[in-house]
DNA sequence: CGAGGTAATGTTATCGCTAACAAGATCAGC
DNA sequence: GCTGATCTTGTTAGCGATAACATTACCTCG
């Protein structure tokens, strides 16, 4: 490797004893500075700053890991994809545990199931995290979670509602039935559904939501149409619906969803919203745009992140785990999309 | 903070000597078989390995990072947005660094000016990382990396063309020309262009393409529309751009933008592809399902991340800093969006 | 003014690993 | 069987921080 000469060691960068050497005190007094520790003279403290300013010390973070056993990084678990829900919550994350001075170290895997998220949460494990946030969307997920060691603090977003561990979630129960009763209050006879994967929280909550609004309001329940996040699951759905003229109302699972429906509806000479009303989730940056604006329900992705990283801290500061539940309630946002029926 | 007992030490995960003692060796040799070191017996070796297998012994990081000064973490530096271009990049940089054994820590900035981009870098510098991957398209990121200590293997992405420092870029120019060809080929006298925001490289590298390709052909070139990557940027300028009868060819910096002038189009009761032809950057996955389909360039950002990564191994294994050029080029993706014009 | 307590600082051990060197084992060739 | 090279293993010394304990300085009060 590389030869260790004596001009190294002033290349080097500055260690607590170089600071201690030039405050003359102890390295401890530099530690304790550098810890808020009360017991250090006002002077004292002045003078190690100045030292610590002087050599532009930063403290080895490895270090302090070793020693403590526990570093400023967590780790997040993510499915490997560039979905909006995820890859927004996962740049609230980042932001707001930066603020918090906590390094976040993501392991993507591809599929969220038990090895995979198994393997993801011990890498971290050895990176000695802080704590680990694994954002665990499928009913794959759980299983994994609930057989892991439990001894570092974990918080799921999204993850199953019947779960043990601490959990965060988007109230998709509640958007879904924003959804459905704005079509409902429109005029709509009933509403339809074209949902996103099976295997996904989000997706039975969004179908719960949707059921429990048409119930309650006396209306009939149509079959529904099972999809997956994508545009194209969304054409396909679309050119089916098009064809049934007493379907002039479908709440889409998801924005993009929306977006191949919209499509599939123009192609057939349906127009959204006169002859169809629709309505999405997700809220991505372009539903405004799209033809028409759609109306859709958005999650607050950064009260998210904030609620998962205050009960990470919380188990963090504690030291013991939490399985406390936190619900983030998301908007209706009204665009174009929806208007009463033709007839 | 915890009391430590005797009883702890079963708890508490185990150590490089726990495996040592249960092999009947001394810690060193168990050392030696982790980092694959030539000399040692076969037999010890299985001894080692079994012990490790028995125990569920992983080593720990911080200790192997505070002794050799170097862990086995990339951090990413990008500004925090959940822009199809760098979620996609992260995704799949994530993705190749986990496959070569590496974690990604990801230091989100909000704003690409030099003290944001040297803080951030600094912070990954107290971690140890191996290497930093910085994703700098605009320009006042070019100042930021240029100042930074070189001690540590940096890698920009979609950087300054002319920086020193070592870079891999999509090849903007010639995704540019390719688009723009592909709307003279289809029989267009010229081609508009809507761009991004004006200080990213991207915009000016396909501000560039499509001047090239205009001048190769001989044809006019004509005022340049500005914007950002926004739908409602799109849609402002598409707003502009149906009102002017000679504009049946557009290219648009991205997909978004290109969304937004595909709905200002429709609104104004142009219709596309037979009145006015667009063509897109980014591939974005709904793109397909645009209203009509959208023609657009497709980068290849896993080779982007796959060419990153691999100029920053190369600097961390030779210990000397790089300041190649990787340039990825970019495939065009025909849909549904150019015809050639009506006259 | 000395006892006794608290505040401020220093000393030493330790976390788990790798590097450098030391030492024992093995083997070829004579 | 002995010499010296090579292979294999063990021993020791840190890396740079925190924790626990030891020590000194300072103050209060009877």
């Amino acid at each position: 490797m590389s030869d260790k000469t004596v001009s190294d060691r002033t290349l080097r960068s500055p260690a607590m004893t170089d600071v201690a050497r030039l405050a003359g005190v102890s390295h401890q007094t530099v530690s304790r500075v550098l810890n808020d520790h009360p017991n250090v003279r006002e002077q004292t403290r002045l003078r190690v700053r100045a030292a610590i300013a002087e050599l532009g010390y930063r403290p080895n973070r490895a270090a302090r890991t070793l020693v403590t056993g526990r570093s400023q990084l967590i780790g997040v678990v993510a499915q490997n994809s560039t979905l909006y829900g995820p890859a927004s919550l996962l740049a609230a994350f980042e932001q707001v545990a930066a603020e918090a001075g906590f390094a976040v170290s993501v392991g993507s895997v591809r599929l969220l199931d038990h090895r995979s998220i198994a393997e993801a949460v011990e890498r971290h494990l050895d990176q000695r995290v802080a704590g680990i946030m694994v954002i665990a969307p499928v009913t794959s997920a759980t299983a994994a979670l609930d057989g892991l060691r439990t001894d570092v603090p974990l918080v799921s977003v999204d993850g199953d509602p019947a779960s043990t561990t601490a959990l965060v979630t988007v109230d998709q129960v509640a958007g879904a039935r924003d959804a459905t009763r704005c079509l409902l209050a429109a005029g709509h006879r009933t509403v339809w559904h074209v949902s996103g994967p099976p295997d996904w929280f989000d997706s039975a909550g969004r179908i719960e939501g949707w059921q429990q609004a048409l119930r309650e309001a006396g209306a009939e329940v149509p079959p529904l149409v099972s999809g997956d996040w994508t545009a194209a699951a969304g054409y396909r759905a679309g050119q089916m619906l098009a064809r049934v003229p007493e379907a002039t109302a479908i709440f889409a699972a998801n924005d993009h969803l929306a977006l191949g429906i919209l499509r599939a509806m123009s192609e057939r000479g349906r127009r959204v919203p006169e002859d169809v009303s629709i309505v999405g989730f997700d809220d991505v940056p372009e539903a405004a745009y799209f033809i028409p604006p759609l109306t859709t329900i958005r999650p607050d992705f950064p009260a998210v992140a904030r609620a998962g990283l205050a009960l990470l801290l919380e188990q963090i500061e504690s030291g013991r785990p939490a399985s406390r539940r936190e619900t983030i309630a998301p908007t209706l946002v009204t665009r174009d999309s929806v208007a009463p029926p033709a007839a």
